[in-house]
DNA sequence: GTCTATAGCGTGATAGAC
DNA sequence: GTCTATCACGCTATAGAC
């Protein structure tokens, strides 16, 4: 309400100068995102940041004016980071590669964020289905740009004929998101790594789990 | 603590013999089950479930000791209904099914019961990543018969030689249930029904995505 | 059985010392 | 900048009238 909110997910409210404080503040996201992911919402309680954070509670409002406000914050700084990992990925992969092996990079991408390399990534995963709502409409813009880069690359297989022309493209982005998107909540450290279910999931979107084909 | 909870998921606490009031109790589960699903369990207040039930909070507690027992109602409820669902619809198959009919026609099932037929379902998964931990443990009992059905399910098909050898089935397993799940986040009313996105998901599955096959 | 009233506690948030 | 102390509120749960 009385914040700025400078749209992007790196910082906002800053009342001194601030710079100093910079590494407070980022103690204070970390916990945050750590304790949202764990107890959801509604259940991550400003003392329960505070602890991870090694502080307390009240101190947490130097930096933020509301818990719905560290909410925004960590949610908008976990697309982000897929976003960005994700796209850099397949950006760096060589020019002449197909578009199995772009599609098959996105999803090792997603899920190596998920589970292996991010706690605002897998934050904001968990807590999707309990954002209030004029947060989550706040921060459906940048979740819609990353919806387009998978768009763009289910759209831009099609057209070249990789995927058969009776799939609907917006139903097949949403289950593979979804199967990805799911993994927080079954994954357990010591079994396969995200490498290893991403590579199976692209064999398996790609050449299907019958037998015979290839 | 105090209640006996004889495991399943019709009814347990009865103060008097109970008979007359049995649509009192059924109303109090629809509404805890579709405010638990809109809210999630921390966010549901019992004065939200006491709205929804047209009753009072106080009156909850004539038929539930706590909210976390409510909340084990509606979890044991959800799993049972949609498994007893999904395994009906498969056994009602001619004898001569094959393993892709078996298979699409328990992943159709599944998600009609999500997305259509059922708020305990929809409600299950949807806090199914945010309940506290006694009460997850002993729900997971009957979950795990669930997911065991669908263990037995890509066995079986894999023996027969359905599903290609270099597949983890319990990552497939993972993968696909998710997918499924998931849905309930991106699901709108007035897109495709639970029928066609089953449909094109079990061809996904089966077949993959590329044009080629087949 | 269902209501009203209220106890008791934990929560987000604020104020002010240091 | 960070702490302690505290307010005001809303929550689960209980008590007792009807």
């Amino acid at each position: 309400m009385s914040s700025t909110s400078p749209a992007a997910g790196t910082r906002s409210t800053q009342p001194s100068g601030g710079r100093k404080s910079d590494a407070t503040r980022r103690r204070i996201l970390d916990a945050a995102a750590a304790t949202f992911r764990a107890k959801g919402y509604a259940g991550a309680r400003l003392s329960d940041i505070a602890a991870a954070a090694e502080t307390q509670a009240g101190s947490l409002y130097y930096y933020f004016d509301s818990k719905d406000e560290l909410l925004e914050a960590v949610l908008d700084i976990g697309v982000t980071r897929v976003f960005d990992f994700v796209r850099a990925a397949v950006e760096a992969l060589p020019d002449d590669a197909g578009w199995r092996l772009k599609i098959t990079t996105a999803i090792e991408s997603h899920l190596a964020m998920a589970l292996h390399l991010d706690t605002y990534s897998s934050a904001n995963i968990r807590i999707f289905g309990q954002i209030p709502d004029d947060i989550r409409n706040r921060h459906q813009v940048l979740q819609r740009r990353y919806g387009q880069f998978w768009r763009d690359l289910l759209e831009g297989a099609a057209a070249d004929g990789a995927i058969r022309d009776d799939m609907d493209l917006s139903v097949l982005r949403m289950l593979v998101l979804g199967s990805l998107n799911w993994s927080v909540e079954w994954y357990k450290p010591n079994g396969r790594t995200a490498r290893e279910i991403g590579a199976q999931f692209g064999q398996m979107l790609f050449d299907g789990i019958t037998e015979d084909t290839d």
